[in-house]
Order: structure tokens, then C-alpha cells, then sequence
DNA sequence: CTTGACCCTCTAGCGACTAGAGGGTGCATA
DNA sequence: TATGCACCCTCTAGTCGCTAGAGGGTCAAG
């Protein structure tokens, strides 16, 4: 039941990185854990568990601060879970507006890109669209 | 015709940070200038059609590096614009993966939003589909 | 002559890691 | 017992593209 894991079994079992884990203890993410008489660290089930709240978060594209806040909520499980409602929509409002900007780009782009008539960079059309109004 | 500007002057004539100015000298992205006799930056017409080269490309999500190979190739005018459609749609596409990403992303989290009963967090979906399959 | 807007250099900080140096630990095998 | 190798440790610096601040100098107007 409580078995203990080394740094590199949690990496394994989480899909992170070694050296992440041991950012995510040093920024104060998840607690430091017992040390082994050679100075390992000792990870048990509950490491386990917050770290794979914090992959699945993080692979969802929420902030580490967003991480933070979730992992807070989450442990007073008798509130109400409107705040974890709040910060899920904010996050998806912000990918709403990735995703708006980059569409836009990406139209810019094409503009651009089927401008291009394949010839030299004196009438390339990117360059000169790129460049200013100065036909140099 | 060959107006000396300052940094300042430079700065909103492109909507660039006169901080962002000097970091793009210290990157050697865009070429130190002349001093004058006070040790100020004085920028002529060529920095001013440069920097805005730059402006225009990174306002469209190019990177710092194909920013100075855009300028390289924009250099060589007799040359074939091949290469600049190169990198113009190795952007495009990096752009179309980023959108087809954060709209995978948004569904998730559309999902995980409308699981959300908004009682208490100890039966919210949203934790409970971040935490582990351990029902604690 | 003083005020205030501008300029200078240098350094450190952001987010979220990643990489590397330089060294210690633990287990299996010869 | 020795040796090799995978793994672990700490500490520091680098990534990207700026941004912010300290601590000071310059310049033109009033």
C-alpha cells in the first residue's frame, strides 16, 4: 500500500521529468519528501497523487500558479467548487483568444504566402510586404 | 532626407520599447548606431526601415532567428525568394499544429466545464477528473 | 540655475522548465 | 573484493523575448 518510490519510478510513473520534479519541489509545488540514508528522495502514494494532479492540469494548459490554486481548492473538499468553476472557465477564455489570435495570423499568412510568385527577393512579395513602404 | 532620430523618437515611430531597441542591438538584430558628442543613439533612416521589417514580422509570430534569416535573404535581392516561402510556411504550419493543439485543449475542457455541478469540491467533477482514479 | 524629460549602462526578473558540471550511492556481476 | 554502470545528489546557468529597476548623465526650456 504505501510503497516508496525513488525520484526516477515517479518520473516514470507520471511522465515527467526527473529534474521537473525536483523544480516543482524546489518552487514549493509539491512538498519535499523523506530522504533515504543516502540522501534520496523517498516519494509515497501521496506524491503520487499530487503529481499527477499536476500533470493532467498542466498538460490542460493551466499556469503553475492556476496549479497551485486548483490543488488548494481541491484539498477543502466540504466548500463549494465554484472557484474551480471560475478558474476553468478563465482558462478557457484565454485559449478562446489564443486560438481567435492565431486564426487571424494564420489568414495573414496565406495572404502573404500565395502572394509569393516564386521569383527573385527583389519582387518577392513577403519581403516587400514584410518591408516598408520605401520601394528601395 | 537623412534624419537623425533618437532612440526615443525611433521607439514610436515603429510602437517598439526603447528597452526592446537596445536589446535588439545587444542581439546584433538590428546594427549599433552612431553616438553623438552626449553618448546618445542616433538612428537614420535605414535603422528606422529595418526595426519596422522586424516589427511586421514579429507582430506576425515570426521567430528572433527567422526574423535575421528574413533579413538576410531580404539582403540578397538577386537571389530566388524559394527560401523566404520556406520559412514562411514552416511558420504557417507551426501556426496550424498550435490551433489544431488548443482546440483539442478547449474541448477538454469544455467537457471537464460542463461536468461541473457546482456543489461541493468533494463531488466536483472538474478535481475529481484532474485527480487520480483513487476515490480517496 | 533648476526642473523635468529624456538618455546611458548594467543587472536581474518573468514562466516553466532544461542542461550540464562535478560528485555520491547502490546493486549486480566477475 | 573490485569494478562497472545506472541512478541519485546539489548548484549554476541557459532557453525566449523581452521588461523593469537602480543609479547615473544630458539637454532644452523657463
Amino acid at each position: 500500500m504505501s510503497e516508496k518510490l525513488t525520484i526516477g519510478k515517479l518520473a516514470s510513473a507520471t511522465g515527467t521529468k526527473v529534474e521537473t520534479i525536483r523544480y516543482y519541489e524546489q518552487i514549493g509545488l509539491l512538498p519535499a519528501p523523506a530522504r533515504s540514508t543516502g540522501n534520496y528522495r523517498t516519494y509515497e502514494g501521496e506524491h503520487l497523487r499530487r503529481l499527477s494532479f499536476i500533470r493532467r492540469a498542466r498538460d490542460l494548459g493551466f499556469s503553475i500558479d492556476q496549479v497551485r490554486e486548483l490543488m488548494g481548492l481541491a484539498d477543502r473538499r466540504e466548500q463549494s467548487c465554484m472557484a474551480v468553476d471560475v478558474i476553468a472557465n478563465q482558462h478557457r477564455d484565454a485559449i478562446t483568444r489564443k486560438i481567435a489570435d492565431l486564426t487571424a495570423l494564420a489568414g495573414e499568412l496565406d495572404a502573404l504566402i500565395d502572394s509569393c510568385s516564386r521569383n527573385t527577393v527583389a519582387d518577392c512579395r513577403i519581403i516587400e510586404a514584410l518591408g516598408p513602404s520605401d520601394p528601395c
